[in-house]
DNA sequence: CAAGTTGTCTCAAGTAATTGACACAAAGGC
DNA sequence: GCCTTTGTGTCAATTACTTGAGACAACTTG
């Protein structure tokens, strides 16, 4: 499966393109598919393949430099950043916002989030 | 764990209240947390809960209602529906949608998700 | 060095979502 | 029957997002 990745945007999503766009990258990042140093399709090149617009495909790079994911430079195009620090605490304290939004939307209450972490935890 | 389900909204997700409510509320009714008949919090309750207009929880309830979820009336509330249509093809749909977004966005081609579901099957 | 590529920035216009307030209609509770 | 609750509808104002176009700066390629 050597193929690239296929980014799209729904515009039934009530999502904005520009989120959508960089969550799908971050994902990409988190998990490996787009390794340190690759590089990231042209702003106008995307834009235009997902029929958007260029400011638009910048925003969602933007973010995604911001958070230290890619680097994009003028004229050098855009890069997954060489060490995209998101592997350890970041993820670990997402999944764990994740999981106790999860848990909170299911009707546990704290005690029995923590309990059931313990738990799982194998005592 | 019998509490009621804790219902949240980011405003750090770019996403749209009414849609992040939306979801909230039809996966608690997919996972039968929220059983037929169940009744949900009034709107202005609701919408005082989690700071937001009225207007912005009854788009929630209303597009809920849309696609037969839940029954709002005048007066009696809003209720989940005694046959929330969604436990077959629906969800199968919306599930296989996800499957081959998320496959797509790994780099892998139609052959490549056709066969690997195959595979999947135990052949 | 010259030309093309690519990211950055601005701008005005249009659309979508939210708010807060209000009025109204239908159902439930006493 | 009356009052309260609750969903529905409207409205104007505000904010966020997107678009399309254009100009510019920095890097790459030949």
């Amino acid at each position: 499966m050597t193929g690239r990745p296929t980014l799209t945007v729904s515009t039934d999503d009530p999502t904005p393109p520009y989120e959508q766009l960089r969550r799908q990258l971050s994902d990409l990042i988190e998990y490996g598919v787009l390794g340190p140093g690759e590089r990231l399709p042209p702003l106008r090149q995307l834009a235009s393949d997902l029929g958007l617009a260029v400011g638009t495909v910048a925003r969602a790079y933007r973010e995604l430099e911001v958070a230290g994911l890619i680097i994009s430079r003028r004229g050098g195009g855009t890069r997954v950043a060489v060490n995209p620090r998101r592997a350890s605490e970041e993820v670990l304290h997402e999944r764990a916002a994740i999981f106790v939004r999860d848990a909170r939307l299911l009707g546990a209450d704290d005690e029995e989030i923590k309990s059931a972490v313990t738990r799982a935890l194998g005592r």
